[in-house]
DNA sequence: CTTACGTCATGCACGAACGGTATCAAGCTA
DNA sequence: TAGCTTGATACCGTTCGTGCATGACGTAAG
């Protein structure tokens, strides 16, 4: 086996060809380089280069060697400089949990604010609804997620990254849209209704409810995806409560009408992740997510 | 910069997770490791593992320098055993040179030969005619050559690979082929003569002026590639005298008939190269050359 | 709460190895 | 043949890595 300052030895008097000078190169003087080369050469049991009156020359396995401690070289050069990086977060992968519906309008400004301000940084993107952000966050299966509240999880910090109201979206030849104007909750008594799925939607679910009073017999269709329920909606089936920035899905057939009832700020989305993650990565990212 | 011991000491930890076991597996004790990471720790400005109370955790750079570490060491454990198989020729490349006509016989069993016997040899091939091969050896752009005599060149050493007669190729249709048996060089006064062109061709022109008297007006082409004489031969342009390997190319519309006046061993086909060297798969495939 | 154990860090002393200076041997050149 | 250039060798001082003994700290058991 070899030492690098062997590598260094060998490659320098490879590439100068002259041992006096690699010394130089070396900041040594010549007599404990030639010892090293030796050294070398005894360890390795090949002879590296032949000794002329008028410099060296290297054999065949000389040339090999030397392109090898190149690579070598090269590599453990990098290694630090690599390894700073990631330990300050510009390097590095960072696993984001999002949900389908709500992360479409913020994920994409998120992703070329980070790619803007860390290019080093990846980002790997896990689609899954909120409690599974919490159960992947709690294994270490993410990094970050996107996700409604609650956060029942110890040690996790939050960052709310948007609010909106809930809306009304109704196919494009409903009498709510031919009228125009902001619905209200009474008029949808009315309506057959797509709701939110009480497992996988629970957030959603429980937000309609707090607003209208939902009877059994209004539920046409349940579904967990918001993209689902516009769907349905587009087809026909009913009307439903959804996030107003659905509209900016551009889904054609559907048309959304303020809910009177609604406020502002109804709906969040946050960011969340461990407080505990030694993620140097992710702590480049969390100052990012505020606007 | 860190050194490769440091490198070892520090995979050992990463993948044991413990400063004692992982000093054991050194064979060395647990303090001088420790001292040996810090230190590591500290030339690279970068913390590479987390000490806990029970064992130590590797922190996101100690995973990535932990996979740099991995590859180095591969590299430098690979690269005595490399300049090793090169040193002594089993691994390396030699650069041939051969003749386009007389080497298409000899040379697939030439190259069979090494890759059987020298597996790791590779023959980088390179086509010229004799006088350039020397030109190439001189120069070093080849290590060995398959070409004809004679060798003006010090340090020169050869092998004879192979004679064979000269033989009278003629087109299928021709008299001399209804006929016929050996020809004899009278009769050839009175055909037409593909020739061998005097500077591309000088060894062949040589032993064709040596056996028949070639007149001025016999000749209807001039080539120097072998291959295009038995073209021309096929294409009814004329006869020639071509080596009697040249049968074996098995070329349509050709068909060759003995010379009286050609001994067997007339043309002649040698390996050479230069016994000063350097490249140890040289050494290797020297010996193949015999048989 | 205290004690015992296991983990990694530190202090100290020894020895191997590295680098520097001085010098040598060999080969080419004038 | 004298002088220069090349790499190799001898000797010595210093550095650095190693092992032993011990310390600091946190956890687990009594």
């Amino acid at each position: 086996m070899f030492t690098l300052d062997q590598a260094r030895a060998f490659a320098a008097v490879a590439e100068e060809l002259h041992f006096g000078r690699a010394a130089e190169r070396l900041h040594m003087t010549q007599p404990p380089l030639s010892r090293q080369i030796q050294k070398l050469e005894k360890s390795l049991e090949v002879q590296l280069l032949v000794r002329h009156p008028r410099g060296v020359e290297l054999t065949a396995a000389g040339e090999a060697f030397l392109d090898e401690c190149r690579q070598v070289l090269a590599k453990v050069d990098e290694a630090p400089r690599r390894a700073r990086l990631i330990a300050e977060g510009h390097l590095g992968v960072v696993r984001l949990g999002y949900t389908a519906a709500s992360a479409y309008n913020v994920l994409g400004e998120l992703l070329a604010r980070i790619k803007a301000e860390v290019p080093g940084v990846t980002v790997e993107l896990h689609e899954m609804v909120s409690a599974r952000q919490l159960e992947a966050l709690r294994n270490g299966a993410i990094d970050i997620g996107l996700a409604r509240p609650p956060f029942h999880l110890e040690a996790v910090e939050s960052a709310q990254l948007r609010t909106e109201a809930l809306v009304v979206a109704a196919p494009s030849g409903h009498p709510l849209v031919k009228r125009g104007g902001p619905v209200s909750a009474v008029e949808l008594q009315q309506e057959k209704l797509i709701m939110h799925s009480y497992e996988q939607a629970r957030y959603f679910r429980d937000l309609v409810v707090g607003l209208i009073d939902v009877r059994e017999e209004m539920i046409s269709y349940t579904a967990s995806q918001v993209l689902t329920i516009v769907a349905l909606v587009a087809a026909g089936h009913g009307v439903a409560l959804v996030p107003e920035s659905v509209a900016e899905l551009g889904m054609g057939g559907v048309v959304t009408l303020p809910l009177e009832e609604s406020p502002a700020n109804l709906v969040q989305l946050h960011a969340m992740w461990l407080s505990t993650s030694t993620n140097p990565a992710l702590e480049r990212i969390i100052p990012l997510l505020g606007r």
